[in-house]
DNA sequence: GATCATGAAGAGAGCGCTCCCTCCAAAAGG
DNA sequence: CCTTTTGGAGGGAGCGCTCTCTTCATGATC
């Protein structure tokens, strides 16, 4: 037994598939009573339109695909971002009645599919996610024609519109707060140097320094916890005087935070840390993490309402949000 | 200019668009000279079958529905195990070259929506993620015929195949630890009870308890943070001279870290502290969180796998996956 | 009463693909 | 040499919907 068509449904009204068709998309010039009609046979059979078919001629899908570069399995996996803003841009998409398709691009493989999948047309628009500079899919995707946005703005640039949050303003926030507090050491765990947030905090960093003529102490970290820690022992390796240490994310700023306990080092007394993001597990070390809030969740919102515009046809730009510093007790 | 069609091709490579879908489709009964002669002709013209197309006559979609049950906006946004699971189920469906669909079900309607989307032939199966108790959805999409699973047992009996980890069995693991450790009072904090891998957990932990006549000391939180933390200034409200709290998960647990410390009890050495999942953050939180092992990427892979299974029409039943015990330095 | 404007409903082409059926040529068998 | 078998290729119906075009009824206008 199959699935009731237009056709049943206009047979059991007794009007032609065309009425049918105009009360299902809610169109205006159909009677009331005609309507009634129509809507009682859509009851009594469960009808549902058909979305492969009406796509064909429609060359609509109503749906978007959110890409996400996934790191290799097994790394990062319950990165805070992700969730997120994944959910985030997942409500309002579908509050705007569009599907979302999630999609990993981490191995030369799956962007591949990715290019396909786009191209094919299976999908409206794009929303890119934590887009890494080296990575052709954003050319390659807005080759295709389909709308994108990427959330964070691209390293290389490539004509995408994006949404960010101020991350010079608000590294240089950071950096001004360990001063402010008398630090006089001040080393930095910056993010990968292929991602265009990573650029611009350690970029604000060295700058706020330099201001007042003070040397910066750079390591690289990936934005794990795993890699901050690892960052931070180096730090310490290389200069065991610092007093504070800005991590260019909280979940790095975290695994520094465990570095300086297994160091013998106290927070903030020997140590200050401040992070970078505010997630929730910030309000939950030990001490409570100084931080610099991103606003993650509107960000999404914006990126996928940019996108939602686009797809309108609407003439839309890049947006850049505020940002605000968080003082708790790790500085 | 539209994108280019199979008669396109067809007429370019000078043969049937039968043979061409043939190609395209590698089926074997094509001659080697003609099918160069095909492939050829679908690069030049970069073709790409139209999956609306395909999908209205195959009456398949190649696309799976990942329907996570979502908390109100603003809730538990970072959830640890939704970027793992939805991660690790997306890895394996990827590499059976089926789409995931991300939807989110947390609201009246958006329930709505989700069972529109499967009965209207959207998606050729469902995984569902995190069901409650009272959630009508499994039932709801079992009458479509869509094939389902679950992550996670489903709390009420409903005839849907699911993954689950051995929840009695590595609560038991928890509170035997405890009691060996020499414990005496100890308490726990359950997630909420309509679900049923809290139920498991608390039952499989006044069971323990019975077992070795102690009396059990339970708070209710809802799987957050924050709620550990309410829960855990409760515990010490009812029971002061409690040694020893099982939180239900590692969220509520370095919530009670966070209340124990601002309570002024140290751990482990006034009270001691398990939790349940072993996310990377437990290896993060000061003391480091003694927890029970749930291999929930595994579970998430099984899950998928389970429905790959079930969409090639094999036979395919429940799984429940062992636990094992983390000893750190919080117990 | 004849003409025209208006709005509501029906007819049907066509979206791009798959898959059943038919056809044909070459190989195998008598 | 003719018939049968076989495998590779083409023809074309039809999947379920939308949307333009056409038709028809109604009421307004002269």
């Amino acid at each position: 037994m199959r699935r009731p068509t237009l056709e049943a449904v206009a047979t059991r009204a007794g009007v032609s598939k065309s009425t049918v068709s105009r009360v299902v998309n809610g169109e205006a010039t159909v009677g009331p009573d005609i309507r009634a009609l129509v809507m009682r046979a859509v009851n009594e059979l469960d009808y549902m339109p058909n979305p492969a078919a009406r796509s064909l001629v429609t060359q609509r899908t109503d749906s978007i695909a959110v890409i996400v570069s996934d790191p290799p399995a097994g790394l990062v996996s319950d990165d805070p971002m992700f969730s997120t803003v994944v959910r985030a841009a997942s409500r309002e998409f579908e509050a705007a009645g569009k599907q979302v398709a999630l999609m990993l691009a981490g191995t030369a493989d799956s962007r591949l599919r990715v290019r396909q999948f786009v191209a094919a047309g299976h999908v409206d628009g794009v929303m890119l996610m934590s887009m890494h500079g080296a990575d052709p899919l954003p050319a390659a995707l807005a080759a295709t024609g389909v709308p994108i946005v990427s959330h964070g703005r691209p390293a290389v640039s490539v004509d995408v519109p994006w949404v960010d949050n101020d991350n010079i303003g608000g590294a240089a926030l950071a950096v001004r707060h360990l001063l402010d507090r008398g630090r006089r050491r001040i080393a930095m765990i910056s993010g990968p140097l292929d991602m265009s947030a990573a650029q611009d905090r350690l970029g604000a960093y060295r700058a706020t320094l330099r201001e007042t003529g003070r040397r910066s102490i750079v390591a690289i970290g990936d934005f794990t916890r795993i890699s901050g820690a690892e960052a931070m022992f180096q730090l310490l390796d290389d200069d065991p005087a610092l007093d504070a240490v800005f991590a260019a994310n909280d979940l790095m700023a975290i695994g520094a935070l465990r570095a300086l306990r297994r160091a013998g080092r106290r927070v903030p007394d020997d140590v200050a840390v401040v992070g970078y993001d505010d997630i929730e597990a910030a309000l939950y070390t030990d001490p409570p993490l100084t931080t610099v809030r991103s606003p993650m969740g509107d960000q999404a919102v914006a990126s996928a309402r940019l996108l939602l515009g686009l797809l309108e046809n609407r003439p839309m730009s890049s947006v850049v949000l505020p940002t605000e510093l968080i003082v708790r007790d790790s500085s």
